[in-house]
DNA sequence: TAAAAAATTTAGATTTACCTAAATTTATTT
DNA sequence: AAATAAATTTAGGTAAATCTAAATTTTTTA
């Protein structure tokens, strides 16, 4: 079977969003994908009848296996296309995102496999998110300490060590969460502080103590 | 500007169809993108509306210099994805085609240039055609003659030796005629004879006079 | 818990790119 | 040159993916 591109993209958004268990809303759906939630309903309704998704007027979707198989092959090739963008066509890991959202959705599974080896099989897309494989698997990355990484590599905060209500209240305020993407720009070598820059947001410095709480995917 | 990929397949369609300096026909056209002349008549207007072509009623149509820019781009993509598809994926030359119908419809400009230079600037595409330059420019290849080329290697004929009509008997009754795209797949020492196959037909053989006088491009 | 607010759905249009069938124009034959 | 055939266009529709405005359902709040 062969989707729109504007199906893969509801799949692909629905995907992103149904992380936190919960079903996704209409409005957070025509939120991604700047639509209006009117338009959302009507593609519900036609993705439900291919069996893609669950869906109950009122109650929100979520994704059925069949749709999670789709979802997962839309990120492997948009993660690939990615790694070859920045790898192999020197684009900054910054501007390769919006080219990826249109080559994600070229249909060849030969094609996508066959880059997949030319790259070398990565892991990590240049964001440094997983790329699933050929049969969908997402792998899962080692997580380190943000304390320990590259300067001006991108990460994804993907764990939090010591989960008490003190860190919590310090992540609150700093606005850093599970999913941020950030670069470590700089190490304060008299305190080994360091600057942080999400992004969307002033670059702003975190001591080395919470650093060593944030887990971040790395990998090699 | 950009352009649907179906507005993009009737200007690549009519540039490849107005060679022969007439006026593209409608039908000749829904042939062509395999639609209905209705459709095509549809188009066209659309098409005359953003100034792609001249089109006047029952008259057929021509690109403008815009049209042609654009077609160029549209071939120079084409090409490019199918000289990395076959060169750095592995690909056979015969199955890159339908991959490529795809790829081309990617906007970035930014990305055909890289990937231009990646490839090393390539002058010809896997089946033998001209690569245009990132200013539309087509280059025209060196013509040499069938006698003397590569066994397998898919050729473009390109130019007829000496137009006697007595020549152009022999070619009508083998169909061979410019932009026929043939193989060399065999050489008989006997006579120096080949043995020629086209696609959707099958092999035949000529002899090494008529091969002599007969045009196709090469280089490198 | 009733009223107000927010979220969601339905109803009815619009645009793009098609289609079929009928009408019109151009080309070809007798 | 009139008649026939072929090519082309027009008229009227359809499906996909949108939209706005109005109606409905759910959630929140006073």
């Amino acid at each position: 079977m062969k989707y729109s591109s504007s199906k893969e993209n509801y799949i692909k958004a629905i995907f992103h969003l149904q992380r936190s268990s919960e079903n996704v809303s209409t409005n957070a759906l025509a939120n991604a994908l700047q639509t209006k939630p009117a338009s959302v309903t009507d593609m519900l309704k036609k993705l439900k009848e291919q069996k893609i998704l669950q869906y109950e007027r009122y109650k929100g979707v979520r994704l059925t296996a069949e749709g999670k198989k789709i979802a997962l092959l839309i990120i492997r090739k948009h993660r690939l296309w990615e790694y070859f963008l920045v790898e192999k066509l020197q684009f900054g890991w910054e501007e390769v995102h919006e080219i990826a959202e249109e080559l994600e959705h070229i249909s060849s599974k030969k094609l996508i496999d066959r880059l997949d080896d030319f790259l070398g099989n990565p892991r990590k897309d240049p964001h440094g998110d997983p790329i699933p494989d050929a049969n969908g698997k997402m792998p899962v990355l080692q997580q380190i300490s943000l304390d320990a990484i590259e300067l001006n590599k991108p990460m994804e905060i993907t764990g939090i060590g010591n989960q008490t209500p003190e860190l919590m209240e310090l992540l609150q305020r700093t606005n850093i969460k599970i999913g941020s993407k950030l670069e470590v720009k700089k190490k304060f070598s008299f305190d080994n502080s360091l600057e942080i820059k999400m992004r969307n947001a002033a670059p702003f410095i975190i001591s080395q103590f919470l650093a060593k709480n944030l887990l971040v995917n790395d990998e090699e």
